[in-house]
DNA sequence: CATTTTTATTGACATAATATTAACAGATAT
DNA sequence: ATATCTGTTAATATTATGTCAATAAAAATG
């Protein structure tokens, strides 16, 4: 059973979304205030952290980076506004993921679903000299740590932990809407390209990421 | 025959589809109950299942990755919302395919096809020394892997799935139609060609591809 | 059985489709 | 300003697909 801690100062909000995280088989532990929030996550037991970026007394973004100091819980930031700075931001101050405020509740449970997937099953994956730890966003190949843009690292991450399935650009654009949601399906060798010189690999000789003629792009296995 | 299962609250679209999928010469049976949806799973005998993302109690998502648990059967997710962040959740926990709400039911009845077609049932399909994997679109010819182009790897899908029935080079020539619209009937022989050439295959004393004078061709069975 | 007709195979080549690479532009963050 | 990331475009390289003609094989005909 999963703990999931909720801030948000919108009551009915609050409400909404513990009802929805309840029927998913979820406990969902709610407040407004980021200082009863930072005693809890300190206290332990959480699985993973929705912030709202509006809050009274501190904001979203600065809880966010006093929660990051004292635990590496998974945290979704959501905001009133669905700019692209505040998902920026929202990115480098240490969350996971980032909703839109007109998301759907369900979409919610959606991506608390994919981050706990992400952060119980698969921690660490390894391939020949490459290695990634899909929690803390880490890629390093022969021993020595490679810098991932949001989009190459998840394009990487879907191709590796589906070896040896050939995806589609689109499946590949798909996978990276929630950072670049204009992502045409030639932008995707671009991030390929970048992919590989990153680590090393050859597009004639690939080690890791192979070029599927028609299909898409596949990783080794 | 095949059986589809729909998962879909809206009672409108669960007869809508239902009828579409049976003038398409398919079963369907439909549910808005996820837990009665995993019941039927387990009990097998299903070759796809459609689920709307938008369900009460749990989600379709959710719904997903149980099934996956316990099934390897293709699931499309169909959503309310056509927006990206849905699809991309959709594809990491385990779907095949997505349809926006918009969708025309003809559309539907075309990706079941396509989605069935490819993994009829068996994903990997054994013929002496050919080993095909549909899903990972892998072919090994006595333990070393053949590249197979999208024509190539079409017809001998095709042909392998339906073994000792003869096709048309008319039928193999709309079996490509997708990736080669404008393949002549002459152009078939030379995929042919390549395939066996590809395969270790010998026209006069056929293992894999045999030729069905004034026909077309045929697998061995 | 020999001959004609139809159909299949094969090889060489042309055309079309797709992938890779490089250089640049726009947006955003530092 | 400077650096970084993503998207765009154009040039080039690669590969698949289509065409054609020559040859071989099979069926049909007399």
């Amino acid at each position: 059973m999963y703990r999931i801690l909720i801030v948000e100062d919108d009551l009915d909000m609050q409400k909404l979304l513990q009802d929805y995280l309840r029927q998913s088989g979820m406990e969902a532990v709610t407040t407004d205030n980021p200082n009863i929030a930072l005693e809890w996550v300190q206290q332990g037991g959480f699985h993973l952290a929705v912030l709202d970026i509006m809050l009274p007394v501190m904001d979203g973004l600065k809880l966010c980076e006093e929660i990051r100091k004292i635990s590496d819980i998974p945290i979704i930031m959501s905001s009133a506004r669905g700019d692209i700075s505040s998902k920026m931001l929202g990115f480098q101050n240490g969350a996971d993921d980032y909703l839109a405020k007109s998301y759907e509740p369900i979409e919610l449970v959606a991506r608390i679903n994919a981050l706990l997937k992400r952060y119980t099953q698969n921690q660490r994956i390894v391939h020949k000299d490459l290695e990634v730890d899909s929690t803390k966003r880490r890629v390093s190949v022969g021993g020595f740590e490679v810098e991932l843009t949001p989009a190459e690292f998840e394009i990487l991450m879907l191709l590796l932990s589906n070896k040896g399935k050939p995806f589609s650009r689109n499946a590949l654009s798909q996978a990276i809407s929630a950072i670049a949601p204009d992502s045409s399906l030639r932008s995707i060798d671009t991030h390929i390209r970048n992919l590989r010189a990153k680590l090393g690999d050859d597009a004639k000789t690939p080690k890791y990421i192979q070029s599927v003629w028609g299909i898409g792009y596949k990783f080794c296995d």
